[in-house]
RNA sequence: UGAGCAGACUGUGCAGCCGCGGCAGCGAUUUCAGCUGACGAGGAAAGUCCGGGCAUCGCAGAGCAGGGUAACUGCUAACCGCAGCCGGGGGUGACCCCAGGGCAAGUGCAACAGAGAUGAGACUGCAUUGCAUCCGCACGUUUUCAUGAAGGAUGCAGUGUAACGGUGGAAAGGCGGGGUAAGAGCCCACCAGAGGAUACGAGAGUAUCCUGCUGUGUAAACCCUACCCGAUGCAACGCUGAUUGGUGUAUCAGGUCAUAACGUCUGCUCGGCGGAUCUGAUGCAAAGGCGGCUUGAGCGUUCCGGCGACAGAACGCCUAGAUAAAUGGCUGCACCCGUUCCGCUCCCUUCCGGGCGGCGGACAGGACAGAACCCGGCUUACAGGUCUGGUCACAUC
RNA sequence: GGCGCGAUAGCCAAGUGGUAAGGCAAUGGUCUGCAACACCGUGAUCACCAGUUCAAAUCUGGUUCGCGCCU
């Protein structure tokens, strides 16, 4: 991996899941986000719904195959997490790779470039939905 | 040929393209990045159920408590493991299963039902004695009445008994005969258990004889007997280490209390050690990094001892060490399999159709499952396949 | 990776071998002109599989699922 490095806090995972911009795959989605470093960095998530040890492996093998396809293709600077559906391990490698390489390189373009904002995910902060609400 | 038993092994293979992990070498060098080479998951790596190594803590010990194991002999570093053997149970058999010490040391529990539930009880009964009533009526006294009398019935009270009946998981050995007023190991034969003696065996135990001793079940109830066990676990532990708060800890200073309490040594007691507590100051610990981290009760072959588990000797070999966690992804071919589909062919059948028949092709599938300090076991999951040795049934010779 | 705990009606739960308490909810009935309240009823494979026992929710072993701790 040629400017990646691994995303392995689980404060950086809290922090996609809440405020990145997140696109489907089919079986697996991403989570993107603007990192301010000068290379990227990838999480993976194969939680335990997917099955056990050996189909949580193999998840994570087609996730970082498929990255590695298309990394010379992203922009640099982001913080991506990828997270694993339960159908992943069954399906031919090649689906995902596919996808990754159309449609995940052109979000990443484009949270790159500001076109799709990184919003704050306010259903999960009561809070910030008062205050809108007051400002209106 | 079919069914079944036991043991051992294996657990898809090959090629191409693209990748991953640490190691060694090359080149370069402050690093990063690069090239080459060999190596790179399992029989269960799993569950974490036992046992050990290793590490730290404590060490002034003793007793109690607590935990574990349970026929016997051995193997082993050790074991809730394994081997052999004994006893019991299951199967026609090969063979399989057993927490398999002691309720006959003591205590507890045994619901409901039942007369009675632990050495208990007297319901229905059986037998007998006394009293009362009635039946019976030879004979004696007598006008009648009444009284006595072989025997029988009913009721009440007492005595003996526990066979028979029903309840229950269990009713105080079982069954048969004798015996008795009726009964009872009261006596006898056989059987079951217990105790004792002798013989054999390393032992559990087996065989024979004697003794009338017969005191339910439960110890995966407390408990007793014999043996074993310090606690914590690689997030142990050692070195290094940025920022700030609480916490813990070490030292120093000051205040308060006082010989009883408190803390610690495993839970408690004795005993040992430390006076205790609060405030302030200083230092240390925790993120991360490095070590621990893979040469080990190691593996393979041969020989030898032993029924076997296993032990010994010689020679050879080095065989994963990741840390958001490598050991793979895709394609093609081969192999295996199919109550799928198609084609050809064979057999049965008048036809419809049928065949746990064969061949070829297509299609779908190829299990359980991923090292995390390391070993020895156990348990659980698992598509199939191979080999070896027994057994039973049928047929033929 | 290591250590430990739990599973009982839809929900909360008691239950130390002998008929599985109780509360909320649900539902049927009584009461009422109709409701509410009140009263009377109804419901459990004790997570699953074996074993010990006359008898297991309870005791023992295994499996599954869930949870906690190692600041």
């Amino acid at each position: 991996m040629l400017f990646t490095e691994t995303l392995n806090q689980n404060a950086n995972f809290q922090r996609l899941y809440r405020s990145g911009a997140f696109c489907s795959l089919g079986s697996a989605l991403i989570y993107v986000k603007p990192n301010g470093l000068p290379c990227n960095r990838l999480g993976i998530t194969a939680g335990k719904k997917i099955g056990n040890a050996v189909r949580r492996n193999r998840a994570k093998r087609i996730i970082r195959a498929a990255y590695s396809a298309a990394e010379l293709k992203l922009p640099i600077g982001l913080d991506i997490v990828v997270v694993a559906r339960s159908t992943l391990p069954d399906q031919n490698a090649n689906i995902l790779t596919e996808a990754f390489c159309t449609r995940g390189v052109k979000h990443c373009c484009g949270v790159s470039s500001g076109e799709i904002p990184c919003t704050q995910n306010q259903k999960r902060k009561p809070g910030g939905k008062k205050s809108a609400e007051k400002q209106a």
